[in-house]
DNA sequence: GCGTTTTGGATTTTT
DNA sequence: TCCAAAACGC
């Protein structure tokens, strides 16, 4: 955080003396070129032309673009000021300069280097005029989006429950992942938000944007999109400027970004896309795995390098990871290899349910520490955020030290109060952060009090603020609201008037104190206060290295992570997702079950490319590990407080039998069987009970090489598919006998004998008579 | 205007 | 089950 990597320089290149700055050719042979592998080293040497480069997991990716990228300054093929090079994050961002900044020397400050995102920024700060901006707009974000976007429903009385804003803002961000404006929004793409209104309430909220002078993070893009179509001159400037281009992460480029790259390397085409399509995995959030597919025929004469030698996992991790991934259809084809040992087995187990797989879990990890392993080289990776509940309790349980990697700093709310009174103080018009906190603290404003702020600022055509100045000076409100008002206001001047003659960290100290938004956490006695008050002290310090507040708030809006990465050593629990990109010696995958993983959400709505894409986290999930994957399954799993019955996922199947261990020493012995204990449910011992098509089921699924065919034994979560009725007695494995009270569905209500009255799903409960 | 109760809903989220 | 946002009552 301390490094703002997004301040590059501006487009043009350098005024004259900097040219100096260019020193005399590198030897063909740089230092970068040594240790290369023969596709690698083609990659690094290809400098013209489009270049597609195909890198599976841990193949070196990061070093043949950043050797790419020292080899096209040796060769002087381009300036640093001609090469633009993107990453989806900042993380990315800063590691290849950092990486760039050891091969080339400080030469790499030129390189136009970052997001798409801040890149796009930058870009549109130059051109906003263009699209009817303020160079000193506004990024909102998801937050500022949700609530400009509730206020249009109301306005437009659209009934809030059927049509959630949340909704609106995936499908207008859906737009602008496409790269659609809203008149070039059809009928058909219209969906049927609040009854096909929502281009049109697309179009609204693009109009509400432009007078707030504020952009959202998809208009970053989209405007520049707009503006390299209807000013040639300013795309033909960029054209000739940025001579060489090279894209991280290929397969998650949406049609905005696409598009955005197809124009700036329209004249050159000196495009070099980097990426894996087998780890394409946002394709929810608009990332079209098409474009990676699709590169050789969008680019005439492309060339492709596969990267294929692995350096990161043994000989059974990679080859089961391969054979999951090989039974999609839609992908290039990759062959990972490595030259590493074969290591050790994956190991997978079942459990009876999560509580067990937590604890079983927990233990292999404690032994793991026990023998000096390094904690932080062991990974947890989920496929959903709540997976991790049940394995939080169990660490903090045992003591065993932990970190949730995702929680994003940003999204506290105390984080968003104290940016709000910043991003208001250095920019007054913004409307949104000053309905943040005009009432944050209490200041006794209620909604009477801001309804007349509203309308005295539609009215007058001015921000809330300034017309929340004139309001105070009025008799139009209450003597409390009125005088609450007018401190509120002379603060905000006095700040104002102060932004810039102070370090922007102490500024924001003195802001939060006298503002008295510190001292609301103070007197806070929530659990949490003290750790609020510590984000907030954390934001301060993070403030440290800039020197102005505006430089603050525009690397924050686009850079909004904080890396606190402990010395000691913590176990990392994160979602698969989260854990793209990185690697440990170990990493556990619990969770693997039908429904669970692959998503059944993902299966219903996206069908068999939703299946793929599943898949493809499995393969990003194992292809983590360096040395030791643990993957593993439970036979009931409790989801939103309903117990259910889970089979093990598809994807275990998948994994060839040579290349794991069936362990299921700690938990349920495949095919053993054990009596049942009928109703035995809490102060259990020992192994619990469980019946035997479990065992079955799951012994099918290991041994079957092909994906399994489940459809016998009324075991499967098919919905509907139950013969049961009012009044029947049937037996559950938790609950054990009781009678139908109620049949809803697949879910029936049951009065079980010992238990009580429970709703469970069909599938988990069987006819008495249907136990061995 | 604010604290409390009720209700509904619940993947993944680089920017 | 458990959390957050809407609705309710003082």
């Amino acid at each position: 955080m301390s490094d703002p990597v997004d301040q590059y320089p501006n487009p043009s290149p350098p005024s004259e003396g900097q040219n100096n700055a260019v020193p005399t050719p590198q030897m063909p042979d740089g230092p970068w070129l040594q240790g290369l592998n023969v596709p690698q080293r083609e990659a690094v040497t290809s400098l013209d032309g489009p270049l597609l480069v195909l890198s599976g997991a841990g193949t070196g990716k990061t070093r043949v673009l950043t050797a790419r990228l020292a080899q096209l300054v040796a060769t002087r093929k381009a300036a640093p000021w001609n090469i633009l090079a993107v990453t989806f994050t900042n993380k990315a961002a800063r590691e290849m300069k950092a990486r760039i900044l050891q091969l080339v020397g400080p030469m790499a400050e030129q390189v136009m280097l970052g997001t798409f995102h801040s890149i796009a920024a930058r870009m549109l700060r130059r051109h906003a005029e263009l699209v009817g901006l303020k160079s000193d707009f506004t990024i909102l974000d998801t937050d500022d989006q949700i609530r400009l976007l509730k206020q249009l429903l109301e306005a437009e009385q659209i009934d809030p429950k059927r049509w959630p804003a949340r909704m609106l803002a995936g499908i207008i961000g859906g737009f602008k992942d496409r790269g659609l404006v809203p008149a070039k929004v059809s009928a058909t793409e219209a969906s049927d938000f609040a009854n096909g209104r929502a281009a049109e309430l697309y179009g609204m909220y693009q109009a509400r944007l432009k007078t707030l002078n504020a952009v959202d993070f998809g208009d970053l893009l989209l405007h520049m999109l707009t503006i390299f179509r209807e000013h040639e001159d300013v795309l033909r400037d960029y054209q000739s400027r940025l001579t060489y281009i090279m894209v991280d992460e290929y397969q998650d480029t949406n049609v905005a970004q696409y598009l955005w790259l197809r124009l700036l390397a329209a004249g050159h085409h000196n495009l070099c896309c980097v990426g894996d399509d087998d780890q394409s995995i946002y394709g929810w959030r608009g990332a079209e795995v098409g474009n990676i597919l699709r590169f050789e025929s969008d680019y005439q004469g492309a060339k492709t390098v596969r990267l294929e030698e692995n350096y990161r996992s043994t000989g059974h991790i990679l080859s089961a990871a391969s054979a999951v991934i090989a039974h999609n259809e839609q992908r290039l084809g990759k062959t990972l290899y490595t030259s590493d040992a074969e290591g050790d087995l994956i190991k997978v187990s079942g459990y009876w349910d999560g509580h067990e797989e937590a604890r079983t879990l927990s233990s292999i990890i404690e032994g793991m520490m026990g023998d000096g392993y390094d904690l932080n080289q062991i990974a947890v990776l989920v496929r959903a955020g709540f997976q991790t509940r049940e394995i939080e309790e169990r660490f903090v349980a045992i003591g065993l030290p932990y970190r949730v990697v995702g929680t994003r700093f940003y999204e506290r709310a105390e984080i968003r109060d104290a940016m709000a009174y910043l991003r208001l103080i250095n920019q007054p018009a913004d409307d949104l952060a000053f309905e943040r906190i005009i009432n944050t603290p209490k200041r006794g404003l209620g909604t009477a009090s801001l309804q007349q702020i509203y309308q005295l600022a539609r009215a007058s055509q001015t921000p809330l603020l300034a017309a929340a100045g004139t309001l105070a000076d009025s008799d139009e409100l209450r003597l409390q609201a009125r005088r609450a008002l007018a401190d509120f206001c002379q603060q905000m001047a006095s700040w104002y008037q102060k932004k810039d003659s102070m370090l922007p960290s102490e500024f924001a100290q003195m802001v939060l104190d006298e503002a008295g938004y510190t001292g609301m956490w103070q007197a806070d006695k929530s659990p949490d206060a003290p750790g609020r008050l510590e984000n907030l002290k954390e934001l301060v310090v993070a403030m440290e290295s800039f020197d102005t507040l505006g430089g603050f708030l525009e690397h924050i809006s686009l850079v909004m992570d904080n890396e606190t990465s402990s010395d000691e050593g913590e176990v990392s629990l994160m979602t698969l997702h989260a854990a793209k990109g990185l690697e440990f010696d170990s990493v556990f995958l619990p969770g693997w079950e039908e429904g669970v993983f692959p998503s059944q959400r993902s299966l219903d709505e996206n069908g068999g490319a939703g299946l793929e894409e599943e898949r493809r986290l499995a393969y990003v999930g194992i292809t983590r590990a360096r040395k030791n994957v643990y993957i593993s399954f439970t036979a009931n799993r409790r989801i939103h407080g309903l117990w259910q019955s889970s089979i093990p996922s598809r994807f275990i199947a998948e994994l060839p039998a040579q290349h794991i261990e069936e362990d299921m020493a700690q938990g349920l012995g495949l095919g053993r069987a054990e009596p049942v204990m009928l109703g035995d449910v809490s102060g259990r011992v020992g192994k619990p009970g469980y019946g035997p098509a479990w065992g079955r089921m799951a012994r099918n699924q290991l041994n079957s090489p092909s994906a399994p065919q489940r459809d016998r034994d009324g075991w499967l979560p098919d919905k509907g598919r139950h013969n049961f009725n009012k009044g029947m007695r049937v037996f559950h494995q938790k609950f054990g006998m009781g009678t139908i009270e109620l049949v809803d569905a697949d879910k029936l209500e049951i009065a079980f004998d010992k238990a009580g009255l429970k709703k469970v799903v069909a599938s988990f409960v069987t006819l008495p008579d249907e136990m061995e």
